[in-house]
DNA sequence: GAGTGGTCTAGACCACCAA
DNA sequence: TGGTGGTCTAGACCACTCC
């Protein structure tokens, strides 16, 4: 181990971070309450005496932070507190979030036949070009569409499942339909930031930060499940394990 | 459950997507290699008939992808595959780093007493203003930092921890020295961008994209460290139970 | 139709890095 | 010292939302 690195020299601080630093203490003080609309762009650029650009970089970083989102062409509104979510644990997200308190809603967008390649292939642990059955749903919660999920489930494990529509919860239907108690075995994540398909799927910019999830469930033995689920970035954090809940203390 | 939503009618792509994509294809294809840097901001816009502005635009998706990094004044540089890292196992970053093929670094920033308040207190259990011990270090990737880390210790249940120096990794040091084999009980994570402490510690620009991780450690039935990481975003993914690893199949 | 964010331009000056 | 990204300006036009 290197002994203490030299400290850097102090600077003046960006005018970005000194208007990231204004919003923010309205945003905690209360002066913009949970779900309240912020200035618009160029009205707070009027007051800070500064450039659209400027303010614009100061609120990507608000958003960034998970404090503020953006409904397109509408405005900045101050984010709700963060949904916890265990990825290890069985829940479903439309239960997860009356749960914890907030309002619910579902979007089906519809089932297709595919083929399992590459890394799909990979995680089913099954031959490149098996069939697959793809469920896609996006999660609403206080009108807001928060998560967009493709559900892949390998046909052979599941017979006569494309004899039924789609039902929601998946891994109720799947126990009370088919028999199938599905188990999950690992999840895997990373931040990024969308486009295409899930932005679309939930109306926001391309570019809007977010966070990626993967999820394998097993039956069996086999893998006959795998989800991939893209979260808007501010609305979830991921919490496993034992870990206190500052909302409850 | 509502019916399928109406289709969006397709738009032109804008022009900062066409370029990442561009880019991303010189990336995906090889032209650029892993570790190669990128032609510099005004390059890319002289050749692709271009503001600047746009072309940073482009360049901060990529970021956000974490496909390429920003080297401070430096230029882009094509990520490295991230590091596969399982909070829920108490492997030391020191140690994952060179299991997955890559030179470790670690560097030491020192040691401070303060008191627990807050959410600290409320995980660790404690009263508020019991004393802690703050060990803060930067793990670093093959010459580049990627993570700066803050360890919590509770200074009443490690007797005789100060009269000794830091010793890295904390983990093996608490147990040959004073006894203690500490225990992962949870972690919680989410996507922010960086400032402040951890970006001056990272050397990178306020803003940058990052995933912040807190773990808790339990021993004798008590919660005695609390870690606080701060990883640059494209560096990592988190890999908890069973998945299959793409670089080995 | 007025207002919003989304995109884009064409500059500018600065601090910092490498040579 | 020349080139880099970091910051900032002052506009522009557009698609879209809400009224």
């Amino acid at each position: 181990m290197h002994p203490v690195s030299p400290e850097r020299e102090a600077r003046e601080v960006p005018l970005f971070l000194q208007i990231r630093e204004i919003l923010a203490q309205r945003i905690g003080s209360g002066t913009i309450g949970i779900g309240g609309r912020l200035p618009s762009e160029r009205e707070l650029a009027a007051e800070l005496g500064t450039a659209r650009m400027t303010v614009r970089e100061a609120l990507r970083m608000l958003e960034g932070e998970g404090l503020i989102y953006r409904a397109e062409r509408r405005g900045y509104f101050v984010s709700p507190a963060r949904l916890r979510y265990d990825p290890t644990r069985h829940v479903n997200v439309m239960r997860l979030i009356p749960s914890q308190g907030h309002v619910a809603e579902g979007i089906y967008l519809g089932r297709q036949l595919t083929r399992a390649t590459g890394s799909l292939a990979l995680m089913f642990g099954c031959q490149e070009g098996a069939p697959l059955i793809l469920e896609r749903s996006v999660a609403v919660m206080n009108g807001r569409r928060i998560e967009y999920g493709e559900h892949f489930l390998l046909e052979e494990a599941i017979p006569g499942y494309l004899d039924f529509p789609y039902e929601s919860p998946l891994t109720q239907t799947l126990e009370r339909r088919h028999g199938i108690r599905t188990k999950m075995i690992g999840f895997r994540t990373r931040p990024t930031n969308l486009f295409g398909i899930p932005t679309e799927a939930l109306e926001v910019r391309a570019g809007s930060p977010g966070l990626y999830i993967t999820r394998i469930k097993q039956h069996g033995g086999r893998v006959i499940e795998v989800d991939r689920e893209y979260w808007l970035s501010d609305a979830l954090e991921i919490v496993v394990g034992q870990f206190p809940n500052p909302h409850e203390a």
